[in-house]
DNA sequence: GCATTAGTTAAGTACATACTTAAGTATTCA
DNA sequence: TGAATACTTAAGTATGTACTTAACTAATGC
């Protein structure tokens, strides 16, 4: 629960980059061999590695490797950590509002 | 529709700062002052006010200011499109997984 | 009126980050 | 075996970012 807060970190700063978002955009759409992933992105597939380490790292893409080949897919968990904590802020918000509303009423 | 992916990006990016998320923490569980909103930070009140201002800015956050007190709240439009866009991205991958199920059926 | 409170704004700094190039390894193919 | 492919890794750079301090404005309270 505490070691959440650290996972949470990583993955909102990971989501923090248009790139990065790019490349998961492109993922939900199915797996892609990294070169593959590279060849819109208007930046050095050197730097795409580093993106996908970063995005592997915080949960949200998974990759294997066969042969010289890694293949990278979305990992749903790390989408369901960033969709968690927003559904958690939305909740208290409306328990508030609803709190309110009893007052009134 | 094209306009959004600015949005998209200033939302994520703000997003992507723990103190900001931790700024956003505190006011869902109600409005309060800049100042009232900066004691338990470590930080300055000015990178309170800086936070505050991108915060603002992203939609995430809305402020009004009554003699010298400013009041800040959470603007649930700004949480919307982060959770929209994390919906899109399930969405597409799970109709993806679907089509995949069909095809083994 | 004067001090205090609440916030604002500008300028500077230190560190993080997204990128590049370049030189490497491992795998596949002719 | 040798050339091409698909990454990988290290090192350097330039820009961004979060923060500070300091000097300011505006409202409130005595």
């Amino acid at each position: 629960m505490a070691d959440n807060k650290a996972k949470i970190d990583r993955v909102f700063h990971a989501l923090g980059d248009p790139t990065r978002r790019q490349i998961l955009e492109r993922l939900s759409a199915g797996p892609v061999s990294v070169s593959h992933l590279a060849t819109p992105l208007k930046i050095t597939l050197a730097a795409v590695v580093q993106h996908l380490q970063l995005l592997e790292e915080s949960g949200l893409v998974r990759t294997e490797k066969l042969g010289r080949v890694r293949t990278c897919r979305i990992d749903p968990a790390g989408l369901a950590v960033a969709q968690q904590w927003i559904a958690d802020r939305r909740s208290t918000l409306e328990k508030r509002l609803d709190r309110l509303g009893d007052l009134l009423a």
